[in-house]
DNA sequence: ATAAACATTAGAGCTTACTCTAAGTCAAGC
DNA sequence: GCTTGACTTAGAGTAAGCTCTAATGTTTAT
């Protein structure tokens, strides 16, 4: 079973005008075309689009992308690189997710702190010492006593 | 005390130029000018700036940003409207996590799959008996038998 | 007092990743 | 046979977020 470029398209949430750059960019190399020269899509080229996109969402740029293709394309020497790339990729997701949960802590820290001042109807200042109390509190509800923004 | 521009682009990571750009797109109107108009940082700006960071490394566009640091200058009669900013974002950052987090279960089975690969000193392909056995065992350690890639 | 090392501005230029247009080709249905 | 709609290409345009330049001014150190 063969699939034009828009049913790719749909399937993974892009556009077809994006799948044509993707190729431009050397991201679809495996793509074969018909006689008259469409793009057609098999079912064996869904795990490549999949790592495309996996890679692309974890921040990785298209043309390491196309470096990551490429390695692929040579062959079983280039293994070794393969595996140091995703190492990298993995430290690279973690610390993302790491930053990620930071920033959530600080989110969450002006969730409470926002909420707080609408009950009571007043925006509190750094000087009121109420507040100074209570963020000291929050602070340690939100991430275990380490200082938030 | 106070501090210059690249003080302070040092202490947050940022260049000088991207500091009088944030300005420039009204991003820092808190920040005071010396008789000769450099910009003049004080210690009550470092919550803005933490704030400023967090909202942009968690995927908030500049102008929008913009619109929160506008906000807040508008004082308490918009404190809603900062909530509900803080609940998307909220929001917005758990989702970002849960989608790396399945990527990175992408990436894990990639690392195995390659360290697999090298330990034999063969490349899989896809119709060998032996790979579908294990890639499937490996998809049960990942991500808990879950569908990956 | 003079040079070096900062600061300022407006505005041009760059990169990434699309996004769209124009002009053309091809296959299917009426 | 002709229209419709999907495909093709090259290449222009766009938006975001810097990044840099040029011309100028100010502060600091010798």
């Amino acid at each position: 079973m063969n699939y034009t470029i828009s049913e790719i398209a749909q399937k993974y949430g892009l556009t077809a005008h994006t799948l044509r750059y993707y190729d431009k960019e050397g991201l679809l190399p495996f793509v074969e075309r018909t006689e008259s020269g469409a793009r057609s899509f098999k079912e064996s080229d869904f795990e490549w689009l999949a790592i495309i996109i996996c890679l692309k969402q974890t921040g990785m740029p298209v043309k390491q992308i196309k470096e990551f293709i490429e390695l692929c394309q040579k062959g079983k020497s280039t293994l070794g690189k393969r595996l140091e790339l995703f190492k990298r990729q993995k430290k690279s997701i973690e610390e993302q997710i790491k930053v990620l949960n930071e920033h959530l802590n600080k989110v969450n820290f002006k969730l409470w702190y926002y909420s707080t001042a609408l009950q009571r109807g007043l925006e509190f200042t750094h000087k009121h010492k109420k507040y100074l109390a209570e963020t000291k509190q929050c602070q340690k509800y939100v991430n275990g006593g380490k200082k938030c923004g």
